[in-house]
DNA sequence: TTGAAAGCGGTACCAT
DNA sequence: ATGGTACCGCTTTCAA
């Protein structure tokens, strides 16, 4: 009989030591070639033999105890709830992955769907990450935060419209997204602005505080501003039209280029004209807007380089003691097209 | 003075050796009330005392040392590393992760935006998952494959449309949705059938197999199908719809709902009717298609659930002497609205 | 140039 | 009902 098909079944897993064996050397001669450690000088032909028994034994080092043995790891550890979608968005995190890599630091991303709070943080803080990167998904407490840093984290930072005690924050600034909205729609001439705001859960976070900025844009001005509840359904939107004309809205921010469409749809199936009768804008600056007729107006979010978050993350890994700090994230204006 | 205002900065990460003298126990009994460990009876003063320890020292067991000790973790690990976009996917990766977490597994995205092959298997194999789930960002060489195994991976999955020796694979077949799409149009009469292939990278392994299959569909017949690349982007389109009338086509695969909306609107714009001059199909059901006028036909991708994917995985986990499987992990079939 | 051994933070067996 | 202790795989002094 020659070796079974099956695959390696039951062969233990090779450790430094079974190398270290097959070469004829001590472990720690093997973790001096295999880590070209500068200190120390191993002769060539030790070298060969040390390489050549890893290779054959497909021998690979046990990440959780180097980092046990080393009192610390570069991991950073982003929590993933949903996975984000939108180009800005995805963008923006391929950015981050890859600044984050260039300097070294391994990338994990943890599954948090239906994780809570501070049970969320006790579970990232079991990995023992040496940074946290929340980006908004799973909310994070002032005691998230602490056991978080109690158990090693040098820096949590969060990504997201709020502020959190303890945290570098970058700050996404989306009142201002529904300010410049509504002020263009003002401007434009339109009193009675309704402001869509997203059935779906989730996206309280971010429409919460565009409709509180499209309520900023109207202060002082004789317009004002009217919640309009929507699902991302034909029917809801089609609700919606239907009690358009006894609504008395001339102009409306839609939330974003996706809602935007679903609405303008709806508006132009029930008769009523855009932009005549009512002004729309979207954000995000989607191609679809473009492809719409009338082509859409909309609010362009730029947002902040990922490899100004990757500095970031790495300065404040290196001086844990400084102050955290607060930086805007994006800056948003609008992009006036044939829609308003 | 009190306590410095700086957070716990250097004072060091407290151990179950810490909670131990803190409530002056020794640390088996640590370990015994915080696992709540059934073998072993702990009297109930000697528990709150351990458990207020830990509580007030914000003790956060360790993961790397106990899975070192353990021999074994259950950490499932998903290769990412461009986020994959689409509510379909994203809707898929969802469940996938709910339901591995139900089944208590730990799911960790491990950034590999960069990595190739196996480089990337390595990096993998140093965390010691217990499965790789392949989404098909980071193409898994059958040496790559190896390499997880013999570092002690239970189970390696690829979901994509190739198939790897030595995985479980759930194969996507993409090549249907181009077969049945094509199918379609030539049912409708239409015989100079153009398909769209992205010039974006990463759509490749999609791509290729959808022309594939919508060449096999005009086999035996005397339609002829013809590729169109085509960018994102509406330059690309325009140009495109310029040259359409010499090419003589009469219907088109669009890749999917979003290059059909793309490719429609340079059409209309371009004086080429949809459907009378030119049918189009996309693929998705995206809400948009519903949205287009004409109403956009597509194809309807029903993928299979996460949760049949996870119980695969811990299938796989517990049994990894059973033979590989091939599964199919899509049903698509058209849906015919306005546009064909 | 190389090897022996301590120790990172847990867990679980064996005593007491 | 608890405590002592060996050990998981690796790195890193210290000695030889």
């Amino acid at each position: 009989m020659s070796q079974s098909p099956r695959q390696s079944a039951e062969r233990p897993v090779p450790t430094s030591a079974d190398v270290a064996r097959l070469a004829g050397v001590s472990r720690a001669t093997v973790s001096y070639v295999l880590n070209n450690t500068a200190a120390v000088r191993i002769s060539e032909p030790t070298r060969r033999r040390v390489r050549e028994a890893a290779e054959e034994l497909g021998y690979v080092p046990h990440a959780a105890a180097r980092s046990l043995r080393a009192g610390h790891s570069r991991m950073v550890l982003l929590p993933s709830a949903h996975v984000p979608v939108g180009p800005l968005y995805s963008r923006f995190f391929d950015e981050l992955q890859w600044a984050l890599r260039r300097l070294d630091y391994t990338v994990v991303q943890y599954g948090s769907l239906g994780l809570e709070g501070d049970e969320a943080a006790r579970a990232w803080a079991e990995l023992r990450p040496v940074a946290v990167v929340s980006l908004g998904e799973v909310q994070l407490t002032p005691r998230g935060v602490k056991i978080l840093k109690r158990s090693g984290a040098k820096a949590v930072i969060t990504v997201g419209p709020q502020r959190i005690e303890g945290t570098h924050a970058l700050v996404m600034d989306q009142a201002r997204v529904g300010r410049v909205a509504v002020a263009h729609l003002v401007e434009r001439g339109r009193r009675r602005i309704g402001v869509v705001v997203p059935e779906e859960p989730g996206l309280e976070l971010f429409s919460g505080p565009r409709l509180e900025g499209a309520r900023q844009a109207v202060e002082d001005t004789d317009a004002t501003v009217v919640p309009l509840p929507l699902r991302y359904e034909e029917e809801s939107a089609t609700e919606l039209a239907a009690r358009w004309r006894e609504s008395g809205l001339d102009g409306v921010f839609a939330y974003n280029d996706e809602y935007a469409m679903l609405l303008m749809r709806a508006l132009q199936d029930a008769g009523v004209s855009v932009p005549d009768e009512t002004a729309i804008v979207g954000s995000d600056d989607l191609l679809l807007g473009r492809l719409l007729r009338p082509r859409l107006s909309t609010v362009r979010i730029d947002m902040v380089l990922g490899e100004e978050l990757a500095e970031l993350v790495d300065r404040a890994v290196r001086d844990p003691e400084a102050v955290p700090s607060t930086r805007d994230l994006m800056a948003s204006r609008v992009v006036p097209r044939e829609s308003s």
